[in-house]
RNA sequence: GGGCGGGUACCGAAGUGGUCAAACGGGGCUGACUGUAGAUCAGCAGGCGUACGCCUACAGGGGUUCGAAUCCUCUCCCGCCCA
């Protein structure tokens, strides 16, 4: 079926060679395609899921994942134009990361039916003169035409030789695996059209590509990024993810929706409408994308958990229900300051002294005017600082 | 090997002898407002001291000076160009 075929092509940006792919699909083969992690961190975020799930969809229409773990380009470590050396990681902790990518990824694929490679497999005994005849597979203005590298060398910035050669390692790996299909983020576009190349200069018919859009942050502007700060883990509690997921514009929601969740385009559009109209309110709308987007990585109590507890503290105003406790008080009279830092909730007396001046600090809701003078908390009170962070205050166990 | 330009707070980036705990932007935090942790507006933003103050900090060491992020010197690191 036709549809079928197309189905594994919604939401993706680039295809190529489209035509010969989707007959490929539809003559029924069972392909291979490849997909590259890079386990130079443990955590992922929403952003990785979004060629995660398509990768899933693939697999249940029968095909077969085959996941790279890029161990050795990790361990090489990366400077790519940041100042900062990115620290080169050992074996042990490469493969520390690798388990716990895995893991999260296998969450969401079936993990019997996906195949996990390494490419220290076909690279670990790679000598030089294999090196230099990949390398001869390219020249040097080809690689340079790639995006960041000319950006970078119009910038005057650095450019690892290593750097070079990643989209000729990542293009052997497809050899290696002999991947029909390789999928990547839109940012991965060259790499992906470079395998075709090397797969052709080693005899192999060149794989198909296909990409998926960058999700972006909740910055809305910058791809996600858990360094740009703007990323929503997906190992996060399902309350974070879903406060994070109501942080986001207005004009965000759609996109997000459509990334990442299953929900279908009927419903999003009946919704679009909505908001539109003026019969949704839009901050329901957010809300149900975020209930769905919850629910695909917690579940859908966990979800609608999360949205509870959401909706108590920040429509209702209401402290909620679970709080991190803290073992500060001593029964005596203390400095609210010393009891803020106990607490975690400031990091000095100082900073602690600053949230108390600017309004930020309540005991029990009771907004404190000053940190001169000394509290003397019951236990079980409990302290709150700006919106949305609580903590419960107990007796410390007195010490002996 | 030679020439030139750099290394400043979480990030980017000003500052080139005192008025620098260091402009500005981003991020973060607090407040107001609100439909939310969004937008907008206002404020805060090294540590210790309730204050005059002290300590630590502008790659690292040494020095000049009453006084240095700013000048000199050595070291380390980075970029560009020439070879």
């Amino acid at each position: 079926m036709g549809s079928e075929a197309a189905a594994l092509l919604v939401g993706t940006e680039h295809c190529e060679p489209r035509a010969a792919l989707l007959a490929r699909l539809e003559a029924g083969e069972h392909l291979r395609i490849k997909w590259g992690v890079d386990p130079s961190a443990p955590d992922l975020h929403l952003g990785h899921t979004v060629p995660m799930r398509l990768l899933r969809r693939w697999q249940r229409a029968g095909h077969t994942p085959v996941v790279i773990v890029g161990d050795l380009t990790a361990r090489i470590g990366d400077p790519s134009g940041r100042s900062a050396t990115r620290p080169q990681l050992s074996p042990d902790e490469v493969e520390a990361n690798a388990t716990t990518y895995l893991e999260q990824l296998f969450t969401l694929l079936d993990p019997d039916a996906t195949e996990v490679r390494r490419q220290s497999e076909w690279f670990q005994g790679f000598g030089l003169a294999e090196v230099l005849r990949l390398a001869a597979q390219s020249t040097v203005a080809q690689l340079l035409q790639r995006a960041d590298f000319s950006q970078r060398m119009a910038a005057e910035r650095p450019i690892g030789v290593h750097e070079l050669l990643y989209p000729l390692l990542q293009g052997y790996d497809s050899v290696a695996v002999a991947a029909d299909v390789e999928l990547g983020g839109t940012d991965q576009l060259f790499n992906l059209l470079a395998a075709r190349e090397i797969q052709a200069a080693f005899g192999q018919p060149p794989q198909a590509i296909v990409t998926v859009p960058l999700l972006e942050g909740l910055d809305g502007h910058r791809k996600m990024s858990k360094s740009l700060g703007n990323a929503v883990g997906v190992r996060a509690p399902a309350t974070e993810q879903f406060g994070q997921l109501m942080s986001i514009g207005d004009e965000l929601v759609d996109r997000y929706w459509a990334l990442l969740t299953e929900v279908d385009e009927a419903r999003r559009a009946s919704v679009r409408a909505g908001v539109a109209a003026g019969t949704i309110h839009p901050r329901d709308a957010k809300a149900e994308m975020a209930r769905s987007v919850v629910a695909e990585l917690h579940g859908a109590a966990a979800a609608a958990a999360a949205a509870a507890a959401f909706d108590a503290v920040h429509r209702q105003g209401r402290a909620p229900v679970e709080m991190p406790v803290a073992a500060v008080l001593t029964g005596a009279a203390q400095d609210p300051r010393e009891i803020l830092v106990a607490a975690g909730l400031a990091t000095s007396r100082g900073a602690a002294a600053r949230l108390v001046q600017q309004g930020g600090v309540r005991l029990n809701e009771r907004r404190l005017v000053s940190w001169t003078e000394p509290l003397t908390p019951a236990p079980g009170s409990v302290l709150r600082v700006g919106p949305r962070r609580f903590v419960r205050l107990e007796l410390r166990p007195a010490p002996r």
